[in-house]
DNA sequence: TCTGGGGTCCTAGGACCC
DNA sequence: TCTGGGGTCCTAGGACCC
C-alpha cells in the first residue's frame, strides 16, 4: 500500500507552529512579491477568498474580516517540511518527497506489525507532536487512488485525518463522488475534452475502455486509468532524479526601465543558477537570459529572450553572469516598463562527465571573450590544474556563505547599489526565520 | 498602482543518416 | 516507367504538477 501524506494549508499551517495566535483566526499567505494569494486557512477559505487571488482585488475584504497576510517564508516552510520528512522516516523505509508539502510512503517498507490504518493514525500525531504541523493521509493501492483516498481523509471529520481506500466497491463509489477534473494528471484542458464525451466524474473515466483513453489521452492518460483500476504504473521514486533544467526569475518590486538595474537582478539570477548547479553538482551547457513587460497592462508589450551555449559546460558564478549580461545586452529595449526577468540554465550533465572544448584550454573560469576567436589549447596538465582552482574557488564561496549566510560572499556584478535597489522582490510581510536563523530564534517570556 | 516561481513528460514533424 | 526500409536527433507545442 502506498499513502500520501499531505500537509493541511502548509504554509498557514507553518506560520502558526511560532505564531499561536493564528489559530482560529483567518490567515493567508502570499505569492513571492506578494502579489496573489498561494495559501488559506480554512476560516479564510470559508470567507471565500479564492486560490490564486491577486491581493489588490481583495484588500478591502482582509481589512474587514481582520485577516492575518504573511509573505511567503520559503526558509521556514522548507525547514519545516524536512523535520516532517525526518519524522516520517522513523516509521517508514521508503520515502518519496514529492513536494514541500507532500510525500508518498510506501507502506510495506514499515518495521512496525500494525495495520496501515494504526499505522498511519501513529504516524500522522507524531508529525503534528514533533513538528506541530497537521496533516492528512491517503492510502491506496496506486498513488493515484492515495491522492483520492487523501483527499476523504481531508474532508472528512470522523477519519483523524487518515483514510483507507482498499475495497473495490467502496473505491468505485468515491469515484461517482469525485470530479473528473479533481484527479491527479487531469487538468484544465482534459477535464474540457473529457467533458465533450460525457465523462464528468472520475467513474466515468475509470469505466472508458482503454483504447479510448490511449487514443484521446496518451500513454499519460492510459496509466492514470490503470492506476485508478489499482495497478499501479507510478513507482516511488526515492532518489530524486538530477535536474535537467534550473531557472531563478522574479518579478521585480517595481517596474524597471533602467538598464543598469535590470543588469544587477540578471547577475543575481545567474548567479543564483549557479549555485543550485553546484548544489546538484552538475553544469550547464546553455544559458537563457529572459525580460518581459506586465501582460496586465494595456498597451504594447515587449518580451524577448536569448541564449548561448557556452563553450565548455559550466556551473562558474562568474562565467554565467559574464554571459548572462552579454545576453540581457542583447535584448534589452528602451523605453519599456520591464515587469519581470529570469535566467535558466538547461542541458546540464554531472560535472565530472562534462566535455571539454577541442579548442578550450579546460580553465572554466577563463571564458573567451565572445567577440573574439577561440584561443588554442594547451597542455593537459595546465587543464586539470586550472579547473580544480575554479572549482575549489566556487567551493569556498558556498562553504562561506552556508557558515555565515547567503550572499555574505557575492560578486561585484550582483552588489545592489542604492539607486538600483528597485528590481528587489516585495516582502512586507516576512515572518521571522524561526529555525534557521540565530538572530530569529523565537523568544518564550516567563512571568 | 497592485496579478508567483518553479518544474516534468509526451508527441509530432522536420532534418538528417545509411 | 519504375522510386525502400530502417533509424536518430532536435524542437516546438501541449499537457500536467506543486
Amino acid at each position: 500500500m502506498i499513502g500520501l501524506l499531505d500537509s493541511n494549508n502548509f504554509y498557514v499551517s507553518c506560520e502558526r507552529v511560532f505564531n499561536p495566535k493564528l489559530e482560529r483566526q483567518p490567515v493567508v499567505v502570499l505569492s513571492n512579491g506578494d502579489g496573489c494569494v498561494v495559501a488559506r486557512s480554512n476560516e479564510a477559505k470559508a470567507l471565500g477568498i479564492p486560490m490564486g487571488v491577486p491581493v489588490f482585488q481583495i484588500k478591502h475584504l482582509l481589512r474587514h474580516e481582520k485577516v492575518k497576510v504573511f509573505s511567503s517564508n520559503y526558509a521556514l516552510y522548507g525547514d519545516l517540511s524536512a523535520r516532517i520528512t525526518n519524522v516520517v522516516r522513523q516509521d517508514i523505509a521508503d520515502v518519496e518527497v514529492y513536494s514541500i508539502d507532500e510525500q508518498f510512503l510506501d507502506f510495506s517498507t514499515t518495521r512496525h506489525p500494525q495495520s496501515a490504518d494504526q499505522l498511519g493514525v501513529n504516524i500522522r500525531k507524531k508529525v503534528k507532536q514533533c513538528t506541530g504541523v497537521p496533516t492528512s493521509l491517503g492510502i491506496a493501492k496506486t498513488k493515484t487512488l492515495a491522492k483520492v483516498a487523501n483527499h476523504i481523509a481531508k474532508k472528512s471529520l470522523v477519519h483523524e485525518g487518515v483514510y483507507v481506500l482498499d475495497r473495490e466497491q467502496i473505491i468505485e463509489e468515491f469515484l461517482s463522488l469525485t470530479p473528473v477534473a479533481d484527479l491527479w494528471g487531469i487538468g484544465r484542458r482534459y477535464a474540457k475534452k473529457l467533458s465533450s464525451f460525457g465523462i464528468h466524474t472520475a467513474l466515468d473515466l475509470y469505466d472508458c475502455k482503454e483504447a479510448f483513453v490511449k487514443k484521446h489521452m496518451t500513454i499519460v492518460g492510459l496509466r492514470l486509468w490503470y492506476e485508478l483500476h489499482g495497478v499501479s504504473c507510478l513507482p516511488l521514486e526515492m532518489v530524486s532524479k538530477p535536474k535537467k533544467n534550473i531557472c531563478t526569475s522574479r518579478t521585480f518590486g517595481k517596474a524597471q526601465m533602467n538598464l543598469s538595474a535590470i543588469k544587477e537582478a540578471v547577475a543575481n539570477h545567474a548567479s543564483s543558477c549557479a549555485e543550485k548547479l553546484r548544489g546538484e553538482g552538475s553544469v550547464a551547457n546553455y544559458i537563457q537570459v529572459f525580460l518581459a513587460t506586465s501582460r496586465h497592462r494595456p498597451g504594447e508589450q515587449y518580451s524577448n529572450s536569448f541564449t548561448w551555449t557556452l563553450p565548455v559546460a559550466s556551473s562558474d558564478s562568474r562565467e554565467l553572469v559574464h554571459y548572462a549580461s552579454q545576453a540581457l545586452d542583447r535584448i534589452f529595449r528602451k523605453g519599456y516598463q520591464y515587469s519581470k526577468c529570469g535566467v535558466i540554465v538547461s542541458g546540464l550533465v554531472p560535472r565530472d562527465a562534462r566535455q571539454l572544448g577541442l579548442f578550450s584550454d579546460g580553465n572554466s573560469s577563463g571564458y573567451h571573450d565572445i567577440s573574439q576567436p577561440i584561443r588554442s589549447g594547451q597542455s593537459g596538465q595546465v587543464q586539470r590544474d586550472s579547473l580544480q582552482e575554479d572549482v575549489r574557488l566556487m567551493e569556498v564561496v558556498d562553504m562561506i556563505n552556508h557558515r555565515y549566510g547567503r550572499g555574505k560572499i557575492q560578486l561585484g556584478a550582483s552588489m545592489t547599489t542604492v539607486e538600483t535597489r528597485g528590481w528587489q522582490m516585495q516582502q512586507n510581510r516576512l515572518s521571522p526565520r524561526y529555525t534557521t536563523c540565530f538572530s530569529e530564534i523565537p523568544i518564550a517570556k516567563c512571568s
